[in-house]
DNA sequence: TAAGGAGTGCAATGCCATTGCAAAGTTTAG
DNA sequence: CTAAACTTTGCAATGGCATTGCACTCCTTA
């Protein structure tokens, strides 16, 4: 597991260092998108600033991404090894409204509308709004 | 025109103030999505507490809805005379990240994609980030 | 082994949403 | 017509979360 951990971090130039494994590990572990609150209460003794500063790094080296579920905290999700974080690839995410989980729903890629003449899409970021199976 | 924004609050059960006229009139006029504080810039005079507990009033009678365009700041946006805020209403929100512009892009409608057994979707919020036709 | 750079932790700041409370305005009952 | 009740508004304060400054530690490298 900890091999696994560490080439990802190598895959994207990113030098493995104790925070950095545990920051990742957790984000794999708990399988879903966390805030950085949730991080800071997972990682016990964990400063939240160097959270917050290795989630940056990893955004930038495309190891993670943000999740805008309007919930009022960016939460962070952890990127396929072969994501760029491009347009089609950005998929679907599913907030639970009763247990304010952020599921990454992977295997529900998204359809890239048909945009206005002369505005050039980037990102993409589709977040549906329920209940999920476990509050259900 | 003052008529219409009077309309559109007596369709929705909301007592027309003075001070909801402006807000709705401002977010009418700018045609795209408006945070709190462009509101406040716009209404020079209005107070940041009352235009938030107006924008809140129009939530909840489906006057506005909400943009998360994860941009740190909530936006609003007039919703239709017909919008319910349901599942199927749902629009595409493009932010320009040059300009900072959210434009509701009515005219493209969001497919809901299918989404695992056991989960309930209730919204539906699609945001494109890029660039607009007046930054390119 | 000394110097430079990267990573970390603490404390402080700042931004924005939200709430408490009192004043002003509006509606309603008598 | 007027007092009571409710609604709306404004000011001030609070609170949550992201972000930054600075100093310390650790790791690399010449």
């Amino acid at each position: 597991m900890k091999d696994v951990i560490e080439n990802k971090l190598k895959l994207r130039s990113v030098k493995p260092t104790a925070m950095r494994l545990l920051v990742l590990q957790a984000l794999l572990n708990e399988k879903k998108a966390l805030s950085l609150n949730e991080l800071e209460t997972i990682l016990e003794h964990a400063d939240r600033t160097t959270i917050f500063r290795t989630l940056k790094t990893f955004q930038e080296k495309f190891l993670v991404h943000r999740v805008y579920d309007g919930s009022g905290m960016v939460k962070y999700a952890v990127c396929d090894d072969d994501c760029n974080c491009s347009l089609q690839e950005n998929h679907l995410h599913f907030l639970c409204t009763k247990c304010s989980t952020t599921y990454c729903l992977k295997d529900a890629p998204i359809a890239i509308p048909t945009i206005p003449k002369g505005f050039k899409a980037k990102y993409a970021n589709y977040l549906i709004e329920g209940s999920c199976s476990s509050c259900n």
